[in-house]
DNA sequence: TAACATTTTTACCGTTTGGTCAAATCTCTT
DNA sequence: AAGAGATTTGACCAAACGGTAAAAATGTTA
């Protein structure tokens, strides 16, 4: 039993991974990337994932059992990076530079891995089948322990009062809509395809509306 | 030539639908929402779709010629519904109220229409293939139009400094949030699907955002 | 109710797609 | 250089899918 230890499956030898595994699982990785995050998983097809990255398609099936675990694999790499912003929030930082802080670090993740972004927003448009239990687990226990710190800064009076997971829905979205939906922005913007030049007037626009106030105190007191 | 007019294409008897033709069809658009909706437009198949709306493919592509043209009925019915809580604005009104309606107006739309915000989310992301020409033309004029008002408050001083297009992507991508990214926003709230009472909150936290002043005072002055 | 138009169904087709298999080739170690 | 194991390829398959053709059934109207 031990002897006829299958030629397949090179996962399964768990860390001794090959020169060329290692080589090819990236470039595998990296062409799914770029289809899926343009096409969103139906829409994506192993023969265009597999000549995107240069390979056979039986060749792509050596390296990733199938479809859904290229992925699963694309979408577990991504959560850390995901969360990464969030983690960096410190309890015993300032208020607004904390929030200051990662919002500029979410708005560069958005420019700088929309791609990323928008496989993330496939997937929870999709109802989250392969990330229900990171959104409930990780995710959620993360929310809770920052929720905790905002709302320690709602009760000394620095920050106003509000719901703390909601102010971080509000961030989230404002920021990776650059991301998800560049497509709106740049054709109302008038800009060309690749142009990113509207992120800096987007990070004026949040720290107005996170860190200071909207409308002019002469309208309501 | 006249007499022998082709007994199929419904639709090309402009105007004159029979009941059952408009029967039918709003059937079959409200099963391909439905559709669409959970799986875009790759995922959908017309099969499910025939399913849904409780008929036979053969008989759905009596009244749709191709997949295609159901997705793009979808979405030029779309299109009004998402402009209109932004046509509303009105420049003789009080920047503040304005902005509380057209947020208010947004959110509704978000909580009462979740699927079309989710179709109009996934041909977005897909790269709008087939409402380009709506995003360049309807849509941005109308921005355009919006974005004086706003900047005529931004003049008289009853708006913060920013740039109005901006102002409206964040109202956008904070609406529409809650619609698209329903799913996340419920694990982390712990509610059960289906469960909307998170809108009440959110409405607080937007007032909040928008209208009021995020950071307190005594941090940066 | 007969004639005509509309609607629905049954049976089917060609293509695309995810995936398999076994043989061939390459790489690395001894 | 030889052998073992790793990698790559070409040929192939079954299922799913978008879509068609023509007949059967139904509805409408004179």
């Amino acid at each position: 039993m031990q002897e006829t230890m299958a030629a397949k499956a090179p996962a399964k030898r768990l860390g001794n991974k090959t020169r060329i595994q290692k080589e090819n699982e990236e470039r595998i990785l990296l062409a799914a990337l770029e289809v899926f995050s343009q096409t969103g998983f139906h829409g994506a097809t192993l023969d265009k994932i597999a000549s995107t990255a240069d390979m056979s398609k039986p060749n792509l099936l050596y390296y990733f059992k199938n479809k859904e675990e290229i992925h699963i694999a694309l979408l577990t790499g991504l959560l850390d990076v995901w969360l990464a912003p969030l983690r960096a929030i410190r309890a015993d930082g300032d208020p607004a530079t904390e929030i200051g802080s990662y919002i500029r670090r979410k708005l560069e993740s958005s420019r700088e891995y929309p791609r990323e972004s928008r496989l993330f927003a496939n997937e929870i448009l999709a109802g989250a089948p392969h990330i229900g239990d990171f959104l409930q687990s990780e995710l959620r226990q993360l929310v809770d322990e920052k929720a905790d710190i905002l709302q320690s800064w709602i009760d000394d009076g620095r920050l106003a009062l509000c719901d703390p997971r909601h102010l971080l829905f509000a961030i989230w979205s404002t920021t990776q809509h650059y991301a998800d939906f560049s497509v709106q922005v740049r054709h109302v913007l008038r800009l060309a395809p690749g142009d990113k030049s509207y992120y800096a007037e987007a990070a004026q626009m949040l720290d107005t509306l996170f860190l200071g106030r909207l409308v002019a105190p002469g309208t309501d007191g």
